[in-house]
Formats: C-alpha cells, sequence, structure tokens
DNA sequence: ATCCGGACAG
DNA sequence: CTGTCCGGAT
C-alpha cells in the first residue's frame, strides 16, 4: 500500500508498519493506531483550541445557525457575521417571522444567499411542524431545507453531543493526511469507518471540535490533503461569473427596493440577455419575484 | 490570479 | 453523478 522509501508525513507509516489491522484491510485500524492517532489530535487541542462564540453555547438554534452559517464559508467570516445575525434573529421564532428581505440583509457579505433563505424556511418548518423544538436526530434535521447530512450531524453532535458519524472538509483532510498519506481520489466511504473507529463515543462534541481545528491548521501546514480526495475539483474563477452578477443583483435591490427589470439588467451585467436570464433563475429559487412590473426580493 | 467550502437540482 | 451557488483572504 506504502512505498517504504517514500518520506511520508503521516507519523502512522514506516518501514515495516501500517495503522491498519491486516496487510490487506484498509478499514480496521488497530487499537495501537487508535490511542496515538487521538493522543496527537488531543495534545493538539490542549494547546491550541479555537474559540468561536457558538461553541460556548448547546442552544440548538445558535448551533443550527453557525452550521449554516459555516457550509462553505470559513470561519473568520463566521465570526465576523455570526453575532450580528444572533442580535437581529434570537431565536426560532423571530427567524421564522422575519421577512427573507430582512434576513439578506443581515446575510449581506456571507455569500450563497440561498442559505439564508434556507435557514429562515427551516425555522418556519421548526415553528410549524416540531413545535418550536429544534429535532435531534440527523435523519428528521436532513428534512430541513438547506440542511445536508454533514451540517444535519454536526448539530447532532455539537448540540446534542450525539456519537454520530460524519465527514466535513476538516475531517476529511485529516483523515486522509494521517491514513492516506500517498493515495489519490480518496473516497469518502473509506474514511468513514475510520472517523467510526475513532471516535470520542463519551465526548464527541470536543472531540469533533477537536478533529476540526487540527484539520484547520493541516492545510496551512501541508499541501491541502483534500485535493487528495475523490470529489475535489477546482472552482472557475469568480470575476466575470454568474454568481457575481447574482450578488450584483441581490444587493441591488436591498439597495434601491422594488425596481424595474431593465433598471437592474442595466446596472448588474454588461450583457443583459445573461443577466436576464440569471434574473429568471433567482425568480425560480423564490430568491426574487415579479409583480406588476417590479421586481424585489421574494 | 488562486484558494477555500456543503446542499441541491437537473 | 455533475454543475451550480458567493465573497473575502492571500
Amino acid at each position: 500500500m506504502v512505498d517504504p522509501d517514500n518520506q511520508l508525513n503521516s507519523p502512522f507509516f514506516s518501514r515495516n508498519s501500517t495503522p491498519f489491522s491486516a496487510e490487506s484491510d484498509y478499514t480496521l485500524l488497530s487499537p495501537e493506531a487508535v490511542s496515538a492517532f487521538r493522543k496527537i489530535i488531543w495534545q493538539y487541542y490542549e494547546a491550541n483550541r479555537r474559540e468561536m462564540a457558538w461553541r460556548d453555547t448547546t442552544d440548538p438554534y445558535a448551533i443550527f445557525v453557525s452550521e449554516v452559517m459555516l457550509q462553505q464559508t470559513q470561519v473568520a467570516r463566521v465570526r465576523a457575521k455570526y453575532p450580528e445575525f444572533m442580535a437581529a434573529f434570537p431565536d426560532f421564532a423571530s427567524l421564522a417571522a422575519a421577512p427573507l428581505e430582512k434576513v439578506l440583509r443581515v446575510w449581506q457579505g456571507m455569500g450563497y444567499n440561498r442559505r439564508a433563505k434556507m435557514l429562515r424556511d427551516a425555522a418556519v418548518m421548526v415553528m410549524e411542524e416540531f413545535g418550536g423544538c429544534l429535532p435531534k436526530t440527523p435523519e428528521e434535521l436532513v428534512t430541513l431545507p438547506g440542511i445536508g447530512p454533514a451540517t444535519a450531524a454536526s448539530i447532532a453532535a455539537f448540540a446534542y453531543n450525539a456519537p454520530v458519524v460524519f465527514i466535513e472538509t476538516n475531517i476529511r483532510r485529516v483523515f486522509i493526511h494521517f491514513f492516506f498519506p500517498t493515495e489519490d481520489k480518496v473516497h469518502d466511504d473509506r474514511i468513514r469507518p475510520l472517523v467510526r473507529q475513532t471516535l470520542d463515543w463519551i465526548n464527541p462534541r470536543e472531540w469533533y471540535y477537536a478533529l476540526m481545528d487540527y484539520g484547520a491548521m493541516a492545510k496551512q501546514a501541508v499541501e491541502n490533503p483534500n485535493r487528495r480526495s475523490h470529489g475535489y475539483t477546482v472552482q472557475a474563477a469568480f470575476d466575470g461569473s454568474d454568481r457575481q452578477i447574482r450578488g450584483r443583483v441581490l444587493r441591488y435591490l436591498l439597495d434601491e427596493g422594488p425596481s424595474s427589470r431593465d433598471a437592474v439588467v442595466a446596472a448588474c451585467g454588461d450583457d443583459a440577455e445573461r443577466t436576464h436570464k440569471i434574473i429568471l433563475k433567482m425568480v425560480g429559487e423564490c430568491l426574487l419575484s415579479e409583480e406588476s412590473g417590479l421586481l424585489r426580493i421574494a
């Protein structure tokens, strides 16, 4: 599996040993590897724990907001926005009752604006279908809009200290770095059993904080191991992209209020036909609506 | 100029 | 399974 002459960053592979329990079984870690791995992660965490407002609480709403914000968004940006959002919408009831326009206004700068709509819609669903109480199991949580497998499991782990197994980018990076140091196109299906075997079943909440902090550090320390994950892709440039136009359209309507489509098209893009299509798509997503000739935040 | 990040629709 | 969705940092 591993070229013994390769210089490896992972401490788990040497000339004559691997962290796995059998030479032909790369799914079962040896007990020694499990405890050595845990020790590395815990020791790092003890010395380098990252402080975050949403780690100081187990309020399900606070965790829920933070996890949606953290989707596709780095910690630094969430840190800056989170207090403002929580002050504006302190609980499920206030978020559920808020007009989308108000939510998007607070959301500005976070990007991927559909998240803000789904977050508000999820709050409505919590109020109406779960009696104002966030469900506890990942199975129920994924039924909420904007909550996929990773976010559902994160919420279960952080709000309820549930020993769930999940993978997000920091976790993936740690496991690829330590256990697949020379492999390419590593599937999450190969990582998940290792996450399960190394999980701290008593304190999954702190364990996942520790894993994520280590993973965030690891992308600075070594060439990002996630480039060797199966799903890794390089994104198209932002400049000149549809995403950029969408961002402009939204900001224009927030600044100017309901406007004619022509005014928005003129202000937000060079190619009128293209901008038109983008606007129509946003209407299709119920981010915008159009009535009596005026385009507005839905 | 390049990098980073989960959900969802087609 | 593949393409789409944002913006700040570097």
